[in-house]
RNA sequence: GCUCCUAUCGUCUAGAGGCCUAGGACGGAGCCCUCUCAAGGCUUAAACCCGGGUUCGAAUCCCGGUAGGAGCGCCA
């Protein structure tokens, strides 16, 4: 049997950090085991599904690579007659049955419940049994239907993350399949849908264990063999408590922004509850190829920004910067400079990935090679930019416009060998020139980046410098 | 309250009864290198929740406690 997995997000706000390791880990073990991941959209809940969420996700599972190998995917909403035939055969059947009891009797049979300090549940009173005689129905109540769960015995639950989980069948009561409108719930469509899909494995977050038991009894009452389940704990937030909107980003477009690859992104999740003895940084290929359910963590771990973005530039680093490129052509777009005004940029890409964490770090710190200095950083330019400086900034500037090839290796001679004829170090000289043409004291090497800058750039950048010292000096 | 789950450095984790003087990584501290910022190299501090068992031997197995978490909807 080929192993089928489903990532089944309900669409009532963005994909969120935690869903997406969800996903990840979902994708993997199909992948792993040459299987096929699916995505279906659970929008039974009309009041709180909208379009837009389902585009975040459709947004967010894009960027990040994880995409359904079936599509367009499966929408809940869209196989309510499914239900319907199935919920009609457990009424015929009598696994299922109508409960006339209203909402306000049930609230009021949970709160004596808990005032006794006991477990509140549906206390069965339209459950049929043997024997037992039901009072008429009630004129003018559409009934709701539940689902018979066997009243004695145990379900366990065979958990390839948790290990086995038992549930003593009488702590279950019958939940409702299908509302008094007739529209079928959650845990009732999740079951039918694994069941009709082909679902063998099902990986989702550990706030579902608990609806596992009754899941699998409605699936024997079905005649269907139950999946194999996978319960996934939640990731926290640094300081412990559940993630949410205070711990900053917990949309996954949103760490995007932040300056994350998608891929980074991945290999830091999928570290996150899951190890591969010690080794830290994975490529897609290689996540295929380890993932492992059984290696999956218990426990709840926290999210840790500051490795989170270690990983991102470890990926940096070692990536081909061609496919760090279009992400990076969109951070740059995004600090207002267009890429097409400067140097192409996988070199820039090259020449300042070991000093950048994250791609906005990098757009920041590119810019000047995309748009003219808005002024010179104070600091730098109060440090750098005086009247010793504008007399070699001026030197060397001649000196750069007789140059014949602009090479870095030209370069680097001009600029050492006029360091060493001044008896400068070269930090005396190369610290001027990079706030003169980057207006900041912090460049990759100063060959690469006159290079990068072109010829037309540094010199009138140099000459501006020297202005802009000669008439500090000259104000006093 | 009831049911279920979990527990190794600050954080992510390795650890399947002796290989543990508990390893790696992020972060921290220090040193080296250095044209800035970085990167890199080296060194270092830092953990088995507590208590009982089982065993020649327990971070690892069992029980209890404690602490955290999840669930208990005509939400998903």
């Amino acid at each position: 049997m080929t192993v089928t997995t489903r990532f089944a997000p309900s669409p009532t706000g963005y994909l969120h950090i935690g869903g997406a390791r969800t996903a990840l880990f979902s994708y993997l073990y199909a992948k792993r085991h040459n299987g096929t991941y699916l995505l279906r959209i659970e929008d039974t809940d009309r009041e709180r599904s909208t379009d837009e969420a389902v585009q975040a996700i459709f947004d967010g599972l894009k960027w990040l690579g994880i995409e359904s190998d079936v599509n367009p995917p499966v929408f809940q909403t869209q196989r309510y007659d499914r239900y319907r035939e199935v919920i009609a055969q457990m009424l015929a059947a009598g696994t299922a049955y109508h409960c006339y009891a209203s909402k306000a009797e049930l609230d009021e049979m949970r709160a004596a419940q808990m005032a006794r300090k006991e477990k509140p549940r549906y206390d069965g009173r339209w459950r049929p049994e043997a024997g037992k005689v039901l009072p008429p129905p009630p004129e003018g109540v559409a009934p709701v239907v539940r689902f018979r769960n066997p009243s004695a015995g145990v379900v366990v639950v065979d958990d390839i993350i948790k290990g086995a989980i038992s549930f003593d069948n009488s702590e279950l009561d019958d939940l409702i399949i299908a509302r008094g409108d007739g529209n079928p719930t959650y845990n009732f469509c999740v079951v039918v849908d694994d069941w009709d899909m082909g679902v063998t494995h099902v990986v989702r977050g550990d706030d579902h264990v608990n609806n596992t038991p009754r899941q699998i009894n409605i699936l024997k009452a079905l005649g269907a063999t139950p999946p194999v389940y996978g319960h996934v704990p939640m990731i926290l937030g640094a300081d412990g408590v559940k993630l949410s909107k205070r711990h900053g980003a917990v949309s996954v477009i949103e760490y995007r922004a932040l300056g994350f690859m998608p891929e980074a992104l991945l290999n830091y999740l999928v570290r996150l509850g899951w190890s591969y003895g010690d080794q830290e940084l994975f490529t897609r290929d290689e996540m295929i190829k380890l993932f492992d359910l059984e290696r999956v963590q218990k426990a709840p771990a926290r999210f840790d920004m500051e490795k989170a973005i270690w990983v991102n530039h470890q990926f940096l680093k070692s990536a081909d910067p061609a496919i760090v490129a279009p992400e990076f052509d969109w951070h740059l777009r995004r600090v207002g400079v267009d890429p097409a005004n400067g140097p192409a940029v996988v070199p820039v890409i090259e020449a300042q990935r070991e000093r950048c964490k994250t791609l906005v770090e990098m757009a920041e710190k590119s810019k000047f090679f995309y748009a003219e200095l808005d002024g010179y950083n104070d600091k730098d330019a109060a440090k750098h930019l005086g009247a010793d400086s504008a007399l070699l900034l001026d030197e060397l500037r001649a000196a750069l416009a007789n140059l014949g090839d602009w090479t870095t290796l030209t370069l680097h001679e001009t600029v050492n060998g006029f360091a060493e004829a001044k008896g400068l170090g070269l930090g005396k000289i190369a610290q001027p020139i990079r706030v003169a043409i980057a207006g900041m004291a912090i460049t990759p090497p100063i060959d690469v980046t006159l290079f990068l800058l072109g010829r037309e750039r540094t010199l009138a950048r140099l000459q501006a410098a020297v202005a802009y010292s000669a008439a500090k000096v000259g104000g006093g």
